[in-house]
DNA sequence: GATCCAATTGTTATCGCTCACTTACGGCAT
DNA sequence: ATGCCGTAAGTGAGCGATAACAATTGGATC
């Protein structure tokens, strides 16, 4: 009955006035601080219930001097890690009491990038972690308020700005040394957009997993991540029969090398190996099976927003957080090199 | 140098005095009002570009009776239709002038549920869109503010619930009837989880395609959505030689259905036509390429939040949205029934 | 130049909360 | 009993905007 006609949402004060108690004393339950009476607080915890009173965040972020959101600046939330890593640190958020808001960038340019960091301005965020696989998004950090402490995800931007990422040259090295310890004679590369960090770094891991056992690198071919361009780079692959052993950017684009392989008849893994990198979900029932490499999207959320809250908190100790090393997941697209036909 | 030593963020009221006019003529030009002359109205900018000024979106919305924010209640955002979705809908949201709160339910339970609904009231949101996918998760909206205007999508929840959705039925009957036209004597189904609303309407649209051709329905494979589970159903299906065509509820069973053929000696589509649903990126390089039935994803969330906003406005025509039809996107995975060998 | 009216601009209250104080209470040592 | 002190609870200001209404302005009209 109370309820039914209510047409204004109860207040701090209609709980106070219910309770018995003052606003502030209200306030104190709601933010759990002690030197409230427990039978007080019981009281006082009943007439919000009565009430079905929701604190306003909007005043609570007004009044305090702090708006526990913490903003998420990001590129594509439909590609897969991106994705999952945005929903580690919604669950974590959520868990540390912190509110997460999300701004998607439209496009890797100067205008979204602004428009994005407006936005966030706007809500008076407490923190805020950038996922920055592109360099143009990596600098949108420099455009944040620089009393609002930042962390950057899957990318190494600035020496003051902590970074939490996979070890992307790692991962490149395992995939490619793999290969190499297969008995390939080289390793073939296809690689992603050159404007990400990670497909840099992954052509890096390659480079470097080759020189270390004396091979000349062949020529990097160049992908969009899609399965599309995958498979252009895998008809051109193909046609030569020095190509035994691929090191694909992403798992996307194994698929096109592996259709490509079909296509051309190559078989996968008797005549050429593929090794993908992401571990996206049904990899692991590709034609065959996808030897990749998996990464902890999941951690690298949870860890940024550690670190995050730890720097709004002042705990933070400051030192980098070291990569996370992602691992070789052995699926059935790779296997032993048993000399040129 | 102005901006240098600022150590607090400027509010209206420093953008009114550097402007030579009151607060409120400030408040009018950031909320595009009429009345202000021209003159007058570019001082304030000038003054509100100099101070570097954001207006604090928490004030606004206390001050205001609206929040110009819009609460999105989802699922998994991991998965491909949801996160499209939602990003549909922060695109548009944008465009629109609005803020787009996410609450993801953790699991598909009574308290995550209360939780991401409490979320949101805190929010004071202007209006809801509910991504329900599940029988429980559309109750959720019973549980949000009655005075709150809501949109529903990819589920008819309730009469008085605007829904957007793609039309399942359609979709599958599609899907079945392309694969009877291609002369097969009945057609198999693998079926999502049946708590999901889709995966049921998915099982119906099949049936009536069955039925229009009176052909009796063969016992439905349950699977999960996962391309483990569509492999398993898919060892069933391949030790029978009377299976030769297959309609898998998503892609990514269907991915474990191709492997099982596959690993079963079982040609597609030579000797077994399967069809998807969903077309995820990376489906038109499966071996073979999946035929399946494509959903607008953008479209449901665009139309979502147009719906939910005219709403809001009080525009809105009341009209119960015709269900999006979904499209057949022929690939290699189906062919002509040529007699059982 | 006086008058009037619409177009501009200004003033004050208010939104729902937290912050920084102040006050009341009750037990203990003196 | 008296005074002291720590704990529990209350008071009033202010966060940064919008709303509602009041006041001023300037151009058209007579």
């Amino acid at each position: 009955m109370a309820s039914a006609n209510q047409a204004r949402r109860a207040d701090i004060y209609d709980v106070a006035k219910l309770a018995g108690v003052s606003h502030q004393t209200v306030s104190r339950v709601i933010n759990q601080r002690d030197g409230v009476r427990e039978k007080t607080k019981s009281r006082v915890l009943d007439a919000m219930a009565q009430l079905d009173y929701r604190p306003n965040v909007l005043a609570q972020g007004l009044a305090g001097r702090r708006s526990r959101t913490i903003g998420v600046l990001t590129f594509d939330t439909r590609m897969y890690g991106p994705s999952s890593t945005l929903m580690a640190i919604e669950a974590s958020g959520k868990q540390a009491g912190y509110r997460i808001a999300v701004a998607t960038l439209k496009a890797d340019d100067r205008h979204s990038v602004d428009e994005a960091i407006s936005d966030l301005r706007s809500l008076r965020i407490d923190g805020a972690i950038v996922i920055a696989p592109t360099e143009r998004t990596a600098r949108a950090i420099d455009a944040l308020p620089s009393e609002v402490p930042v962390v950057a995800l899957e990318a190494e931007v600035r020496e003051d700005v902590p970074t939490v990422a996979v070890d992307q040259v790692a991962g490149a090295y395992m995939a490619t040394n793999h290969l190499i310890e297969l008995g390939h004679e080289t390793v073939w590369h296809v690689a992603g957009p050159q404007d990400w960090r990670e497909a840099q770094l992954r052509v890096v891991g390659w480079r470097e997993a080759l020189a270390t056992h004396d091979i000349p690198a062949p020529a990097v071919l160049q992908g969009d991540w899609s399965a599309r361009s995958g498979y252009e780079a895998g008809r051109e692959l193909a046609e030569r029969s020095d190509v035994t052993a691929i090191f694909v950017a992403n798992d996307h684009m194994a698929l096109g090398v592996l259709y490509a392989m079909h296509e051309k008849g190559k078989r996968v893994p008797e005549d050429v190996s593929v090794v993908g990198f992401d571990d996206i979900p049904g990899s692991d029932f590709c034609i065959p099976p996808l030897t990749t490499i998996r990464q902890d999207f999941d951690e690298v959320g949870r860890r940024g927003l550690a670190e995050l809250i730890a720097q709004i908190d002042g705990t933070s100790d400051g030192q980098l957080t070291r990569p996370i090393t992602p691992s070789l997941v052995l699926r059935g697209s790779t296997a032993i090199f048993r000399g040129v036909r």
